[in-house]
DNA sequence: ACCCAGGCGGGCG
DNA sequence: CGCCCGCATGGG
């Protein structure tokens, strides 16, 4: 199965924190890339080829047929998403506009929502690389290299999901796991955006910041837009809004961004990070 | 030794 | 509401 995406960078996507980071096997060679994502029970392969702005996609599954396949990598890497039109809708400012130059393809994926809410549920006070090795564990330990179900977790003692490096995060773990009731979760998908958000801040251990990462690459609403350190850090130095809690901060972009800040928000997180005048 | 990382819950005023 | 604190762990 192949596909030709236009307006797509795999390299960018893949690394850029999103859930397929953590979970995912890749690597990268020149132009190159491959990729394998484990489901519940099996895997996505996947080559990809960089080919200047577009990228060549073969994939190779034995849980899909190749219709399906197509369809779901499609929908799983964002390539439906109308980047262009996002791309102008977005670029409101200088900082934004340098930000997609730099990162230009990188998408949006939207991702199982276990598999976001576990991702992000680790992410908390955490850095990237440690999120991964933690979320590599749990697919060794409690999956036997698939990605692990919510079950499986539940069953675990909270000193074994401890044993995986989560530290004080493992109580949320498994809290979350034992709840987790997967047509709940997908029904959430029907609700608006600020009422889904309402719904995922019970659980103890989702905030508004992991709440707003499972809303964008869980549920793909785009207008959720994570607020962490780093976005803080851009947010009021380059923009320099007047206030700056976080609840008005959400204000700002929903303001400067509209319905499509999730799409904003990982740009600015990356340029952010990579631009060291803000340190 | 210190600081930080894709924050959160709980307690307080 | 806003502010402050503790929290596990590993890398710079």
């Amino acid at each position: 199965m192949q596909i030709i995406a236009k307006d797509f960078n795999i390299k960018y996507t893949i690394e850029s924190g999103q859930p397929l980071t953590f979970f995912a096997n890749y690597s990268f060679s020149g132009s190159k890339a491959l990729i394998k994502y484990p489901l519940y029970e099996g895997f996505i392969s996947i080559e990809a080829e960089q080919i200047g702005k577009d990228c060549k996609i073969n994939a190779y599954s034995e849980n899909y047929s190749n219709l399906e396949l197509e369809l779901e990598i499609k929908e799983r890497l964002g390539l439906n998403d109308d980047i262009k039109n996002i791309y102008k809708s977005i670029s409101t400012d200088p900082f934004m506009y340098s930000a997609i130059e730099s990162f230009y393809g990188m998408r949006v994926t939207k991702n199982d929502i276990w598999q976001t809410t576990l991702s992000f549920l680790v992410s908390q006070f955490n850095n990237i690389k440690r999120i991964r090795r933690i979320m590599l564990c749990f697919v060794d330990k409690f999956g036997k290299g698939y990605f692990p179900s919510w079950d499986s977790l539940a069953k675990a003692s909270t000193k074994e999901i401890f044993a995986c490096g989560t530290g004080f995060r493992a109580k949320y773990i498994k809290e979350v796991a034992e709840k987790y009731d997967q047509e709940l979760f997908s029904s959430y998908s029907r609700l608006s955006y600020e009422e889904a958000k309402k719904e995922l801040m019970k659980y103890k251990g989702i905030g508004d910041k992991v709440a707003d990462c499972i809303l964008l690459m869980g549920y793909k609403k785009l207008e959720a837009f994570p607020i962490d350190t780093w976005i803080k850090r851009v947010l009021i130095n380059v923009y320099k809004p007047e206030k700056t809690s976080i609840k008005e901060l959400h204000k700002f972009a929903r303001k400067q961004w509209g319905t499509l800040a999730g799409y904003a928000q990982q740009y600015l997180y990356w340029y952010g990070r990579e631009s060291k005048l803000l340190k």
